[in-house]
DNA sequence: ACTTAAATGCAACACTGTTGCAAATTTATG
DNA sequence: CATAAATTTGCAACAGTGTTGCATTTAAGT
């Protein structure tokens, strides 16, 4: 498999055994280029134990291989994270956009974190996420 | 009761019969400055049902009474809407920040709306949630 | 007051996620 | 390469959150 350096780079970084079943779930993400909610998981799984799918999305939370996205009434979704992000302290400069015509959500870079200036608030993190059409379906 | 204006101009705008457990809840929201969960609902509440609770939240939010706050790796919050949300559509031009020291989640009006500038992707709404140490706590 | 419609309370259920433990797999060591 | 130690997996059982159907109660309109 050609993808074996990049396991092997994802998961030896972050301190987690590669097994067959972390590098097909790292593999399935890797298939989408939008944020995938655990049916979906599932679906390309096939045959699978349900729990360990929880472990392993929980392990590669906690440990900036994915991170999650929740909007109020949808299902949550994962997304792999960008290199910087490190131990559960996801800092992403990125958006998350959900389209009502195709509703996947996407991942978006942002060049530079908005600014929010809030008198005495200390802003540490900060998640944005919009809602609209995206330019596939636009 | 002072507060029955009040109800009744949250309930009739919206349609809403005002009800003794509406009211309840609605009394609720306002005796706090922050998003709350459903746990604290039912701890402010006494005895009651759990199904009714459910059915009434989920009623308020499809009719712009209140908001759902969800943030990764928390509880559900809900809010009081401010008076332009309308059936389902919660265009809010505020956002949420989370206390890592307080722990509450706190709905902070907005000026002005942020601009994104996402070439063909088309933004119809935006939800913000920041975290950090909100200005009680610093 | 009476009729109609909506809201409530209860039982049962569905979905999402967790915990404990035994079996299997992976990694390190000789 | 074989073996021992540690981690991961799969199963059973459970916990929390939210939903559905239905009978009873409450509110609204005449």
């Amino acid at each position: 498999m050609q993808h074996c350096c990049k396991f092997m780079d994802i998961f030896s970084k972050k301190n987690i055994r590669p097994t067959t079943f972390r590098k097909e779930i790292v593999s399935i993400f890797e298939a989408k280029d939008h944020a995938i909610t655990t049916k979906e998981i599932e679906e390309a799984l096939g045959k699978h134990d349900r729990i360990t799918l929880y472990r392993t999305l929980k392990l590669f939370i906690e440990n900036g291989v994915i991170h999650e996205i929740t909007l109020p009434n949808e299902e949550k979704t994962y997304a792999l994270c960008e290199e910087e992000c490190a131990d559960g302290e996801h800092q992403h400069e990125h958006l998350h956009f959900k389209c009502e015509v195709c509703e996947r959500i996407y991942c978006i870079e942002l060049p530079q974190a908005p600014q929010f200036d809030l008198k005495n608030f200390i802003v540490k993190s900060m998640e944005i996420n919009l809602r609209g059409i995206c330019d596939h379906c636009n």
